[in-house]
DNA sequence: ATTAGCTTCCAAAACGTTTCGGATAGTTGA
DNA sequence: TCAACTATCCGAAACGTTTTGGAAGCTAAT
């Protein structure tokens, strides 16, 4: 492999003014720059990483740390994430490092990327309440970037989208409709877009001078089709008042919903509306559902190019101000959604 | 971060012997090798990797690039390898890295990556014949090592299970049984391993005076339940003779053909015989299917820590002929399997 | 004619290791 | 006593970059 001493030599200028030149400072000459760029890309010059690294500090290496279990989900969630991550870094001339492991022997991983050293920052995704990994990378001074955000401190860079806002307006939205027993099926309780969407579920209730019913909302261990299906059914056929409408943390969830209410001899959307936050995975689409199920849409897909920007900036010390992300969803009304029955 | 020349400053040995004291060479007393450890261990030193790797040549990493379709089977297989080797390459002290992309561009991932040469091997699965991926990486010189065997050459790093004489027992076992007509539903003919796995199967009936019925040999896209489903039903509806039995290539494919056969009004084993290749994953255990499933077993958990042994040894050079391993798999006879009915 | 400033270049140091080729002192063998 | 070993240590070079701190030459302003 073709080093910058080659051509140094091979053009008789100084390794200096190569190295310059190929990083496009301005004390070098255009014509000179020409020449070195043209021999460059004859020999087929590549910087060498780990050299670079070592000066300056930085391997262009960037992690990710996984459970081997479902986690929240479904590993679909975990492949999605991973491959919009990994091709992101990959443009920005970035090796993403992956590790798998059990959940237990997470933190020591995490410890031993960081005192091996090459690691560049991490990402970290589906943050809890007072993350062990979050303190741990912050007592070493690693930068992260968090999909999510975890904590009520804002001192870290995250990217997420509008937790809050987002179940805010599907109540408003069904309380439009007319509205005013929905039930809540979500995420666990300590994960943080749990506890803001709650929040902005409770909040929008509040607001119209509806109490929220602890009864009518349900904190899934896992978001899965089958905790929808058994929570749906749990909530419609206890007796006293039932919801009208289900607000759901994902489509999955929403699917199990669909399940109770054929089950039950309900229909969507005349007895129950329903409605979902969409992840947009390639696998489960909301628009071929039966009927297409109403959502508040955001493409996970989307969040891997800034979750990366974000990173990368954080590295270059860039200030934590302009790494702290939220953006909005999609509303997309189809036909899950409608008046209540009576 | 404590440096080797702290330790020597601190202990006024030099720095060459803090080198060798810690990395445990002979030329150092045994007393001073002491101090040099506690020294390191009090001031929790760790060798910087990056300078390490400057100056052996080698990064300390490897990587993996697929494809963000299916693939022939699922993610879950997918999953399943990517947890098993990043694991295993943790285990080593190297850096699994992940590349996803979409399919038309894994070349050129492949070239950015040996380009930039901070990659000391990579993990090939699932090849087909003349598998582009090989032809670059042989012509960069880059150790590779091969989950399977793609070519008829024999000049390459693999591991494999034995494809061939797995459907050949397979065969061998439902002859035994009384079975002369028996189908064999696998994955796509440019992959090495259903080459091998067909060899097999018609090997082993035409050891027995059978002979192969192409109609009876299918080649799946996509190793799927619905494409088990589709071929069963297809084939066991087509005028004329029908098999007895019939050979899978995973799982998936045997749940497939159990629906069929349920379809169809047929009971699985008193009218089919299904027997199935297993590879172990977590989600779907052939035990647990009705009746459980015969099968021919290799834990794709199982491959991780051999693949990555190959490519370690083989990026320490060592030689080929020691670097390609089969490894025989487990007959589980089950209830799936059984007399023909006639 | 001097000073100041700009453009263009470069030698050398630095990053943290490993490794090469000794050097020193003590011991052994003849 | 001298040569040959052995055990233990070390200086310096090397890996391929980036960065620091000028230097040289030229132009423009004073």
């Amino acid at each position: 492999m073709a080093t910058i001493k080659d051509i140094s030599k091979k053009l008789g200028i100084s390794v200096t003014t190569v190295s310059r030149a190929l990083n496009g400072y301005s004390d070098v000459n255009e014509e000179t720059r020409k020449r070195i760029q043209k021999a460059a890309k004859a020999m087929n010059y590549r910087p060498n990483q780990i050299a670079r690294k070592l000066v300056s500090g930085r391997s262009g290496i960037v992690a990710m740390v996984l459970p081997d279990d479902y986690g929240i989900t479904t590993r679909d969630i975990w492949f999605e994430i991973i491959s919009g991550l990994s091709s992101e870094f990959s443009k920005r001339d970035m090796d993403f490092v992956l590790n798998v492991s059990a959940r237990e022997n997470i933190l020591g991983v995490y410890q031993r990327m960081i005192d091996r050293g090459t690691t560049d920052g991490f990402i970290i995704i589906a943050p809890v309440k007072n993350d062990p990994r979050v303190a741990m990378l912050e007592k070493h001074k690693v930068p992260f970037v968090i999909h999510g955000q975890a904590e009520q401190r804002f001192d870290y860079a995250y990217f997420d989208i509008d937790n809050y806002g987002l179940t805010r307006r599907s109540v408003e939205y069904l309380i439009g409709l007319g509205h005013t027993r929905i039930a809540f099926v979500s995420g666990p309780k300590e994960h943080g877009f749990v506890t803001h969407r709650v929040k902005g579920y409770s909040d929008a209730l509040r607001g119209h001078g509806l109490e929220p019913k602890s009864a009518w909302i349900r904190y899934a261990d896992k978001m899965s089709e089958d905790f929808g299906l058994v929570s749906a059914i749990q909530i419609l056929s206890r007796g006293g008042e039932v919801p009208t409408a289900f607000i759901c943390g994902n489509t999955l969830i929403a699917k199990g919903i669909y399940q109770a209410a054929a089950s039950l001899g309900l229909s969507v959307p005349n007895d129950v509306s329903v409605i979902a936050h969409d992840d947009a995975l390639p696998d489960s689409r909301a628009v071929s559902f039966d009927p297409p199920l109403t959502v508040t849409r955001s493409p996970l897909r989307d969040s891997s190019a800034p979750l990366a920007d974000i990173l990368v900036r954080r590295i270059q010390g860039a200030p934590l101000s302009e790494l702290q992300v939220t953006v909005p969803d999609q509303f997309i009304e189809r036909r899950s959604t409608g008046e209540p029955a009576r």
